[in-house]
DNA sequence: TCTAATCTCTCCAGTAACAGGAAGGTCAAG
DNA sequence: CTTGACCTTCCTGTTACTGGAGAGATTAGA
């Protein structure tokens, strides 16, 4: 399987399939003799694995250590309920913030006019 | 008013207040002969602007635009309102993300034992 | 007045996670 | 044999700063 071939199977940009390989995430098992990427079932399933856990947000480094639990089967739970857990939390903290956010600024929005004059509550506030 | 006046009363740092003046967002209006930047109140109110601007999550170049119209005495309230209103949007496209991204995690989390067990419902569905 | 500490300056590098593009080699089809 | 679609590596750019080096300026204290 070439790398196009990967990107498709993995649902990942060939840009980033490379990418992952160049810092060493998740590398092609072999190259053909042309030095072309060969991918294997297993490494697919790795990348998805990574596109999965970027989806929930996880950083790069979460995502190799989620990866390196996903191989060990001496892994507990309790791991990765760790890390999933602390992610969580940044989710909940800037759902807070962003609620906020939303709240000050659709006032300010509902209460400007939206006309042709200059008065305008939004740069009042910001100003 | 040298930078770290200017700093204080602006609540930015240091770094941040020369960064702004590199990308001519907010210059000092002059220079010291030892070539200090010298802030005035004006300027000190504009870095303020932005700074609020940003805590809503304004980008640089949303914050340029917004204080443009902060200094035009012919603006009219329907640009800042427009800029607010894409700003809002993009707050509750990002709030409806979160909130899917938390309530499926969530359950992940809730569901996993996370005790000394290898078996983990969030790494099979990550795999 | 000398000195040490604390400014200030400019310039360069690094951050996260890629995306875009150039230059050049490879492969399959017609 | 050529054309077009691949593939490779390497370099740059993105956002909004932050940290640090090296060097000059200023200020407080002895």
């Amino acid at each position: 399987m070439n790398i196009s071939a990967a990107s498709k199977a993995s649902g990942l940009p060939v840009k980033t399939v490379r990418y992952y390989a160049d810092i060493g995430l998740v590398e092609a098992p072999s190259r053909s003799e042309a030095g072309y990427r060969n991918y294997d079932d297993v490494s697919v399933r790795k990348l998805v694995f990574v596109r999965r856990s970027r989806a929930f947000g996880f950083s790069i480094e979460e995502c190799r250590e989620l990866l390196d639990l996903y191989q060990d089967q001496d892994r507990t739970s309790s791991e990765v309920k760790r890390i999933a857990s602390k992610r969580l939390e940044e989710i909940e903290d800037k759902q807070r913030e962003l609620q906020s956010l939303h709240d000050e600024l659709a006032h300010l929005v509902t209460s400007c006019r939206g006309d042709h004059m200059p008065n305008c509550p939004i740069i009042d506030y910001l100003g």
